[in-house]
DNA sequence: GCCGCCGATACCGTACGGGTATCGTCGCAC
DNA sequence: GTGCGACGATACCCGTACGGTATCGGCGGC
């Protein structure tokens, strides 16, 4: 019964599937089914039920998660308490510029109160990264927005915000109650300024590339907007600007504020900080600020 | 960071010596070194100061021993729920008979109020063998009085008696404040009944073979005084009864009360019903019975 | 009925944990 | 001062157990 067994088998009861728990594991499935098999034998107790349909949680499996995981995650606790007297619990946390949100306030505010010993370093980055230097290991963890190239990484949706197509009061498409991809096909888009990422930009043309007047950042869009007949995408929720209007795109995928990590850092303080980051968007309204 | 590394890392903390440390471990005292070198350099930082004078705990190494104390125990509490859910949690506690007492009463409660899923099964024994079944395998822990043959079993005082001579209120001794083993030398003991365990005997004699009138049961050693000159011991608040008399003996290792469970045995309801022994026998005056 | 999904089984190689032997260092005793 | 003993570190060996690939078995769906 060490630790390492009871990561398996929470991932486990996670996903309710071997292979796929095996894989966030990174691991192949023959040993993870022979750990669980010989926990089973340990606890004297089938922890799941393997039939054709499916893997489920016994009785006794789930009894055990809950006990599991309050251990795993006292241990996460006793790794960072032993780091931070160590001196050495320092986390560095790269923001997307703009997805400074009440979310964010409420989970600073919350990891400081949690681990008050903690170093917290901020690295705040533009659109040419959106994954804020995990990639590159310049930070441990990132807060921003996707969609970025995941590969490598592990990420977790905080929020998903849905997206609207941004035009001029006076366009046509202003007074719609909503809009399509297909209506804005023939329209000019505003670019992205150069080195912005590439699937981001992709993401916010609409999946495809797009040509248009190039805005130096996001945020100036409204100013270039004044181009008759310019289009954008922005947050639904994203406050107006004179003269601008925004109009609900329904076959957009919304776009996510996502907490990041690179796959494989066993790095308590990240983990800490992804369950606090989760809390701390789970309540509070969203308010928002993208392109 | 396994629980078996922190159990490594408590087992030198509490001995402070790795010597001392492995034995209880039941391991070489190399494995043991490299082990602790590797959690030290997993943590990033010295946990103990080897001096020349002996092992220290340094500042974090305190941090850690306190959190992975913590940590054991809540892995100790997980294996019982867990074993409470499957059913199999069962415990056979093996009682010498006279050891009956108050401690024993807030022992037994305190256990039930704590693991009241744990099925409790009694055994007592008399004097032919004061590990109550434990060698024999009989029972997973036994609560009994000292000595006995230790090996293979790992041993806990929870109370350590005075012993006195027992007299006949009319012998010389009686008066005295104190005696000594040597002052008994030429009496007339009363031995134990035919298969009382030999180490028993042995020290209840005073270390010595000796020859009296055997006895039936240590209880009835009232009787059997009655025998001028004749003598056995007791401890020291033992409840008096009429026509005899309880004189301290200055030079007998006092009697202990023990908790003993087999060497290497790591079911989490004998480490929970050992530290709860430990507790109920730390609060409350003693009180007791034996020869 | 065949294929595909998914967990179990079989088998293999390696890495790590635990063993013995020995060393280095320091303290102490004579 | 020298020799010895105590104790942790180091070196090296070996077995086990963990993780890998290949394959099987069983059930369900197209």
């Amino acid at each position: 019964m060490e630790l390492r067994t009871l990561r398996y088998f929470v991932a486990v009861a996670d996903e309710l599937h071997f292979g796929r728990a095996a894989a966030r594991l990174h691991m192949s499935q023959p040993p993870l089914s022979r750990a669980i098999k010989q926990l089973e034998t340990e606890v004297g107790a089938a922890l799941f039920d393997r039939s054709p349909a499916g893997v489920a949680l016994t009785p006794v499996g789930a009894v055990l998660l809950d006990e599991a995981r309050a251990l795993l995650d006292q241990a996460d606790r006793l790794r960072v308490r032993v780091a931070a007297a160590a001196g050495t619990a320092v986390i560095t946390v790269g923001f997307l510029g703009d997805t400074a949100d009440p979310g964010a306030t409420r989970l600073a505010d919350a990891y400081r109160r949690l681990h008050p010993q903690v170093e917290v370093r901020i690295r705040e980055t533009d659109l040419t990264d959106p994954t804020c230097g995990l990639h590159a290991g310049l930070v441990d963890v990132a807060l921003t927005r996707g969609p970025f190239d995941e590969t490598g990484l592990t990420v977790r949706e905080l929020r998903a915000d849905p997206v609207g197509a941004l035009v001029r009061a006076d366009d046509p498409l202003a007074g719609r109650d909503s809009v399509k991809l297909a209506d804005l096909a023939d329209r000019r888009w505003f670019l992205f300024p150069e080195g912005t990422d590439p699937v981001w930009q992709s993401y916010w043309n609409g999946g495809a590339p797009r040509e248009g007047p190039v805005v130096r950042a996001v945020q100036e869009c409204r100013q270039a907007v004044l181009w008759n007949g310019t289009v954008g995408m922005t947050l639904l929720d994203h406050e107006q600007a004179d003269g601008l209007a925004v109009v609900p795109l329904i076959d957009m995928p919304p776009s996510r504020v996502v907490v990041a990590w690179n796959e494989g850092d066993t790095n308590p303080l990240i983990r800490s900080f992804v369950r606090t980051a989760i809390a701390a968007y789970q309540d509070g309204a969203p308010t928002s600020g993208a392109a």
